[in-house]
DNA sequence: CCGACGATAGTT
DNA sequence: ACTATCGTCGGT
């Protein structure tokens, strides 16, 4: 499980360094697992972040330590965040793809779906920051201002490096809203599978 | 109570 | 580009 120091640095860094990690979630006395592939970097002065509007009971996990998740709803869905380095920090966790290994067998394929009220091919479980919650099972009430668990929840490091990462602030956004946009990472090995769906031209 | 507005997702 | 969707927030 990655530890309070690893998320303790600057929100680019940490947005990158999350990329390729593994979220563990224990449902039904099986551990769904989720690679992660894209990760958005939100600093307090940013217009985009939820902390540039201030401090409230709701936000108030931006504003704990780093590697508090901050979890809320967008358009109605759970969206899943941890905080970083400086208050008011954080990184949203903007997509995932399947894993599978020892801990995670390929039945979990068929509890992920039961979460879902329609099917959904598996190569999309993970395909959005509201999808990954639903998928996984991680709701707001349940997680939001919490941290990580090794009982039923955490991320692990298992070694796996993008083999080229993607960084940039306008992919498949229009031009000239640049400095309302937050700070984009994605695993480029995924860039087809996953979001050729969403920023196809 | 109501209307506007999202750090959305999927379809045309 | 369009829209179904639903929790928040602010104004009545």
């Amino acid at each position: 499980m990655l530890n309070q120091t690893f998320f303790d640095r600057d929100p680019c860094q940490l947005a990158q360094a999350l990329l390729g990690k593994v979220i563990r979630r224990k449902q039904q006395g099986v551990w769904l697992s989720m690679r992660i592939i894209e990760t958005e970097a939100y600093y307090i002065d940013d217009k985009a972040s939820h902390a540039s509007l201030g401090y409230t009971k709701k936000r108030e996990a931006l504003f704990m330590p780093a590697g508090t998740i901050y979890m809320y709803y967008a358009r109605g869905k759970p969206s899943l965040n941890v905080s970083s380095h400086g208050p008011g920090n954080a990184v949203l966790i903007k997509a995932g793809f399947p894993y599978f290994d020892k801990k995670s067998p390929m039945a979990g394929q068929q509890i992920m779906q039961l979460l879902h009220d329609a099917p959904r091919p598996l190569e999309r479980m993970g395909n959005g920051q509201t999808i990954l919650c639903r998928s996984l099972h991680l709701t707001v009430p349940e997680w939001d201002q919490k941290t990580f668990d090794n009982k039923v929840f955490y991320i692990e490091d298992l070694g796996l490096t993008p083999r080229q990462m993607i960084t940039t602030k306008r992919l498949g956004i229009p031009v000239g809203r640049d400095e309302h946009l937050p700070y984009r990472f994605l695993d480029a090995d995924f860039l087809k599978s996953v979001s050729a769906c969403k920023l196809k031209h």
